[in-house]
DNA sequence: GATCCATTTCTATAATTCCAAAAACATGGA
DNA sequence: TCCATGTTTTTGGAATTATAGAAATGGATC
């Protein structure tokens, strides 16, 4: 991942109608929502719905599939996991025995 | 966490310089960098930096600590884990079987 | 062609970004 | 103590960019 495409997907959930919108993609799974549904279940007007939802999708961590006069929008968690590596590369100049903290949900789950 | 202080830390990182400043401060691990160090390595005017740290230790991203005329900064860690559970919160309606790849981490790195 | 869903245009308002200059603050000698 | 020096923050103001939603447009379905 680049620094531009990073800013941009930051930027595209820096926002609180589109973080709402990507969260809730995020618990509906791959089905996704159509955007009628994201608009009543937000209360956000069509237009500026629109207009959110093509930053999200511009920004890579949203995708979009034209499902007859529907469009669907779902979260792509590949996207979500570059953005996430790219934020912790080189986490504590690469030294595990400093760095816990950097993956401790390795560190919860690991069945004993 | 809530939204706004989601919003505010994901704006924190949505700016060039910011995101530039916050994964030097990742590499550098709890130790983190004095402001000068930060300045030259990045080459930002000092005003500049200012604001950008201002901006990042707002957010709640990034410690802040005097060390009597230099400024230190490091990346807060649990910060980061709080805003990324956040973003992953319920995924795919917490149904594990579907969602894979929700913590590939654990996937990839559990000894066989 | 009427209806429904979604997107694009458009306009006004608001927030962000940059950095030079000045101010604040700590330190270590005259 | 007072001053010179080094580090960082605040101030101020211009340019850029983001936001909301009404109105108009574009497609799909029946």
């Amino acid at each position: 991942m680049d620094p531009i495409s990073a800013v941009r997907a930051l930027a595209a959930l820096a926002q609180e109608s589109r973080l709402a919108i990507y969260r809730l993609l995020v618990q509906a799974g791959p089905a996704g929502l159509v955007a009628g549904q994201l608009g009543e279940a937000l209360g956000i007007p069509a237009a500026t719905l629109s207009f959110h939802l093509k930053t999200l999708a511009h920004s890579g961590l949203v995708s979009h599939r034209q499902e007859g006069r529907y469009a669907r929008y779902s979260a792509d968690f590949t996207a979500m996991h570059a953005l996430i590596d790219y934020l912790s590369a080189n986490c504590c100049g690469a030294d595990r025995s400093v760095c816990l903290p950097c993956e401790p949900s390795i560190v919860k789950e690991i069945p004993a």
